[in-house]
RNA sequence: GCCCGGGUGGCGAAACCGGUAUACGCGGCGGACUUAAAAUCCGCUGUCCUUCGGGGCGUGUGAGUUCAAGUCUCACCCCGGGCACCA
């Protein structure tokens, strides 16, 4: 359970829109499988469903102190085999599912076979009829959505088990636990993403996100649009095809480089270095071949953060064979080097240093020729100019300025069968398989002969076997194949036996991202047995374009949101669900923060432990580092909620957390502040009942004049501030009004009526036992959210600024229709004004009525 | 480096379309009640000058647009987040 902030601001919404009328579903689910759990297993032997299970009573009990008004009848828990029979049937369908590269859509695998079988499609080119069976078999396998390919992965020997792109961060570690990560080729379960990219990126549009998370999916998938060239090598090895966005500067590639893992590497390595190769191109080997190895195992060596270290020298080798540049004829060396990746592109490069600075940089220090293919302003001082200009040194393009360049290059490529336009994706397909043990099984069986075969629908849940150790095997050797946790299980549950044909399950599970792809989905009808959702019950609820209010945080911008998008759109095109985003609205909560302490080994420790003396903090007596940041279990820095119900209660709690600021910022924990709202709340009280006898404060007369007007006031913003989530202002507004109680002896009777049912949403206890109290009938949540009168809450006068050359001179209380001749008649008799003109006439006057006369004098 | 946010009193923060900057709360100061304290209630609280009428200056910095800028434009500084050898 992470800080309560966000659930506090959904329940509070939800209650206001109940009583408002509206059928609400407010649901809490539980991600419950993934690393936590398993650890917890390892150390204990326990099996992580039964600490799961325990988990889930503990944080359902904590969330109910809250007073959450979450419908438990809809609550689900990934865990739940009831629930993740729909997990695996979801995998079923990206199993049983292509991607329509022509009509941008998933459709059945048996509308491709269908299509092949009647020639309306072929194989890569190759006649269906002309394939042997198991070749039919494979190719069908290679267009599922789930796929099974060999590919460069990451890698994390710590945790045991392979990571999506999305689950390593930047600096190359894993986003949980922050272990090294390596890249390594495997064969693995992939998700192919990558076929939506652009659907993920134009349905953007279509919802109403924080802008953040927008640019930060747009990033993420990292469209780019270029061209892919194809260079002839010298020999008989196959041609290269590399990508660039600047088709435009292919006069200017003197060289080209590969990617270390590029699968053509070894077919082009010369057998001995030619004439004319510089000695800083060899690594000060004797042979291509050997430098060659050489340095592919060093590259293969090196972590990610490794290869990404900030200061990184260019390094490469040649490969001792050339290309021919297709525009000019010119031959240059190919290299390879590993700032040239191979899960971008096509994993090869023209390098062009003249207009590009990485490729300067490897020129420099291979000296090799930098030719200019822009022409950069006169004033230009640098090395590769990446700006506008005219081409220079490029034949036919001479002249054209960089994007006229690009068309023409684009459409000589294609004429002349040299390459083409394209767009390059930084988003990769989605590695789906895990070594762990506790995740959802992949439902999918393996023939004899490499035949994959779903697992039937009716077979579904497929249970987890039990196993006497929860880890990922280990391995002796580093570079053995990992062996997923699900190895261990007894042969009665790895083999199947299907007519005859004895089948191995797969071992690998889901990530843990699986089951909260589609959750919201759940929620609407978590007990349908016979479908994922209800088809009605998904239009009725969904009908606003997806779930109406998502609130979440940030750190779900890519990985969660992006997935669930991608899931949700594969079942928008199987007609499983009826709208093509799953979040129509998302809000990304702002997080409490807290100071943190860490010892000297860079442990966080428990902060409530730590004591301040003359400026040093201390623990145990150690000298501790102050640090700053989220609060929650992971920094070690909760306020525990339970010792502030004790003190204070859960309605001020609720209170403080939506007064501290808006929804959408971090703020920081002030334990100090909180009296604030606790006094607001006694001061409540006491304008409602008295304390020394109990008897309640209420009026029989309504309320009127000003305090009147200051409640229909009240209302009309606590209302409004409430659509937009802006529960701070609101709160302030209900201060105001219980301030002006204060001078009351009895609450006025409308007053009475309403203030308990704004505050409800925000503090349901104390509103319920005034509600109560003043003999009201039912309760207040389901009470109607009260309206105000719009005549009342028009103002009659209004305070006219008189400004002199831009100056506020004077403050007029004037009638709200007043006219442009009597408000510059009463500005320029106004005494304070005169003190500033002089009397003298206004060379300009503009009047906004009523707020403001502005005079130029 | 690129892409998003953000910078307002001692502190958390308000300010809708460019129109009274600092609502509301915390803290601080003064007062009432009390033997006293807590609690409560009342008042003051951006800053400088003041003859107590007022006046100058104030929303990260510098320019600009405008009768008028926290709000719009440009440049810069700082803080937070995302991406980064992505061709």
């Amino acid at each position: 359970m992470g800080h309560p902030l966000g659930y506090i601001g959904t329940d509070i919404y939800s209650r206001y829109h109940r009583m408002n009328g509206a059928n609400v579903l407010h649901p809490m689910g539980f991600d419950a499988f993934g690393l936590p759990a398993e650890q917890y297993a390892v150390e204990t032997g326990i099996h992580p469903a039964i600490t799961t299970e325990k988990n889930l009573e503990t944080y359902k009990r904590q969330l109910k102190a809250f007073g959450f008004s979450y419908d438990w009848d809809r609550s689900v828990a990934t865990t739940d085999p009831a629930y993740f029979k729909w997990t695996q049937w979801i995998f079923l369908q990206l199993f049983n599912s292509w991607f329509d590269p022509d009509r941008k859509v998933a459709r059945p695998i048996s509308e491709l076979i269908e299509d092949l079988e009647a020639g309306h499609l072929s194989a890569d080119g190759v006649m269906w009829q002309n394939l042997e069976p198991a070749d039919k078999a494979r190719y069908i396998d290679s267009r599922r959505l789930a796929y099974i390919d060999e590919v460069p992965v990451n890698w994390c020997p710590a945790l045991g088990t392979v990571l999506a792109n999305e689950e390593v961060t930047s600096e190359g570690l894993s986003d949980r636990g922050n272990h090294p990560v390596y890249q390594r080729p495997l064969r693995q379960w992939m998700l192919r993403i990558t076929d939506y990219a652009d659907r993920l990126i134009d349905d953007l549009d279509l919802v109403d996100w924080p802008a953040s998370v927008v640019a930060m999916q747009r990033n993420w998938i990292g469209r780019s649009e270029g061209a892919n060239i194809v260079f002839e090598v010298d020999g008989d090895t196959p041609p290269i095809r590399v990508f660039t966005t600047r088709p435009d500067t292919v006069f200017g590639a003197t060289y080209m480089v590969l990617a270390p893992e590029h699968d053509l590497v070894d077919s082009l390595t010369a057998q001995m270095w030619p004439d004319g190769t510089k000695p800083e191109w060899t690594l000060g080997i004797d042979s291509p071949a050997d430098a060659v190895a050489a340095y592919r195992l060093a590259t293969s060596r090196k972590s990610d953060r490794d290869r990404q270290v900030d200061e990184r020298e260019k390094t490469g080798v040649f490969t001792g064979t050339f290309a021919i540049n297709p525009l000019n004829g010119e031959r240059i060396p190919i290299f390879i080097a590993d700032y040239v990746l191979m899960g971008y592109g096509t994993g090869a490069i023209m390098a062009v240093p003249g207009q590009d600075e990485r490729d300067w940089e490897f020129a420099e220090k291979f000296d090799l020729p930098i030719v200019r293919t822009v022409m950069p302003p006169p004033d230009f001082e640098g090395n590769a100019y990446l700006g506008d200009g005219p081409a220079i040194n490029s034949g036919f393009l001479d002249g054209l300025e960089v994007e006229a360049a690009k068309a023409r290059i684009i459409q000589w490529l294609e004429v002349n069968g040299h390459g083409e336009g394209t767009i390059t994706y930084r988003l990769r397909d989605w590695l789906f398989s895990r070594q762990r043990y506790w995740g959802e099984p992949i439902p999918i069986l393996h023939g004899p002969n490499g035949e994959l075969r779903g697992v039937d629908e009716a077979e579904l849940p497929l249970r987890l076997p039990e196993v006497d150790d929860y880890r990922p095997a280990s391995m002796d050797d580093e570079d053995a194949d990992p062996m997923p946790a699900l190895a261990k299980a007894d042969e009665d549950w790895r083999l199947v036996e299907i007519d005859g044909v004895t089948y191995t399950r797969e071992l690998n599970t889901m990530p843990q991202w699986a089951g909260s792809c589609w959750y919201y989905l759940r929620f609407i009808d978590p007990d349908n047995d016979e479908r994922m959702v209800g088809r009605e019950a998904e239009e009725y609820w969904m009908a606003n374009g997806g779930v109406d209010l998502y609130v979440g945080g940030v750190e779900h911008g890519v990985l969660h949101l992006l997935y669930a998008r991608f899931w949700h759109k594969v079942l928008y095109d199987l007609g499983h669900v009826s709208t093509p985003e799953p979040f129509a609205r998302l809000f990304n909560q702002g997080y409490i923060l807290a100071d943190a302490f860490t010892d000297d080994r860079g442990v966080y420790v428990d902060a409530a432990d730590v004591k301040l003396n003359d400026g040093v903090y201390t623990y145990n007596d150690e000298e501790v580092t102050r640090v700053y940041g989220k609060m929650g279990k992971s920094l070690k820095n909760s306020v525990n909620p339970d010792a502030i119900f004790a003190e204070f209660g859960v309605d001020t709690l609720r209170l403080y957390e939506m007064f501290m600021g808006p929804l959408d910022t971090s703020r920081p924990w002030s334990t100090r502040d909180i009296v604030g709202v606790h006094r607001f709340l006694h001061r409540l009280w006491r304008n409602f009942i008295d304390e020394d006898t109990g008897e309640v404060l209420v009026s029989d007369e309504p309320s009127s004049g000003e305090l009147q007007v200051l409640l229909h006031k009240t209302i009309a913003s606590v209302s409004g501030d409430m659509e937009h989530l802006h529960f701070n202002t609101a709160v302030a507004r209900l201060f105001e009004l219980n301030n002006a109680l204060v001078a009351e002896d009895r609450v006025p009777a409308d007053i009475a009526a309403v203030f308990p049912r704004l505050l409800s949403p925000f503090a349901p206890h104390i509103s319920e036992e005034l509600w109560h109290r003043m003999g009201k009938e039912g309760s207040v949540v389901t009470a109607p959210w009260p309206h105000h009168d719009e005549e009342l809450v028009r103002e009659e006068m209004a305070t006219m600024i008189v400004q002199v050359n831009g100056k506020v001179r004077d403050r007029l209380e004037v009638p709200i229709g007043i006219t442009e001749t009597e408000a510059v008649a009463l500005a320029l008799a106004s005494e304070r004004v005169l003190a500033h003109t002089g009397g003298a006439d206004p060379r300009k006057v503009i009047a906004r009525l009523p707020n403001v006369v502005s005079l130029v004098v």
